[in-house]
DNA sequence: CGCTTCTTCAACCAGATGGTTGACGACTGG
DNA sequence: CCAGTCGTCAACCATCTGGTTGAAGAAGCG
């Protein structure tokens, strides 16, 4: 894997356990262990993944004596949502652009090209 | 690597040369080889990356004489957005019931508690 | 201090990933 | 038809990943 950070964030999240951990820190820091119990893997596995995310930036920690709550960094969402936006929005300008030529090509003659199937903006 | 939908598509977007066929991909439709061109690596390696972005249902491909022209389907970000705001609202309702439960307190008594440093409401 | 609890480190293993090269399949176009 | 182009399949390789077990650190408790 590259060692981007928005790589890392993506591969942190293309794990079904580290996306539900991600769901539970949602609700409330966690330990370790509080994390490690409902999954039937080792708690050293969820360390692991546990160090995943917070290479990712996902998730930070505290020190509480032997404990080490595990705190969701929602911030680092901003990240995906943004990369995922750009592209998303540049999709759909295309789309509009093309909806626009195809009108142009309507009004010159009356063929009808072929299309892709999409629902054409009004 | 899970074999889930959503898995795939993170799993997919955690490399850089993917990312960047998408980005690409958001501003037409291309061939394999269009798309190789610019990167130091074989077709065969672009094609296997394809392949992944194929799998996640990222990317669909017509047929076009010997071309296979990749088109990309945006639809699919609207999965990962969905996933990404569930637990980014989350996480900030849990910080909005935190600073209620903080305003409580300081208006029992005058104590000022430890707290997770965020911009408190109000 | 010595035991217990929570967590991580280290070594190991099977399987996935991302790259290579070489051969082949599909299709065009002269 | 047959040479050439575009793309994929197959085999191989190095590295990463997610899991295991066993041992060790770190900190509180009696």
């Amino acid at each position: 894997m590259a060692d981007d950070r928005l790589s890392r964030v993506f591969a942190a999240l293309a794990d079904p356990t580290r996306r539900d951990i991600v769901a539970r820190l949602s609700v409330g820091d966690a330990t370790v262990g509080e994390l490690a119990r409902p999954y039937d893997v080792s708690v050293q596995a969820v360390s692991k993944h546990l160090r995943v995310l917070e290479d990712a930036e996902l998730v930070s920690r505290r020190r509480d004596a032997q404990r080490r709550p595990c705190h969701l960094e929602a911030e680092v969402f901003d990240l995906m949502t943004a990369w995922i936006e750009r592209y998303r929005r540049q999709a759909e300008e295309r789309f509009r652009r093309l909806d626009v030529v195809l009108a142009e090509m309507a009004e010159d003659d009356g063929a009808t090209p072929t299309h892709h199937e999409r629902g054409a903006a009004s």
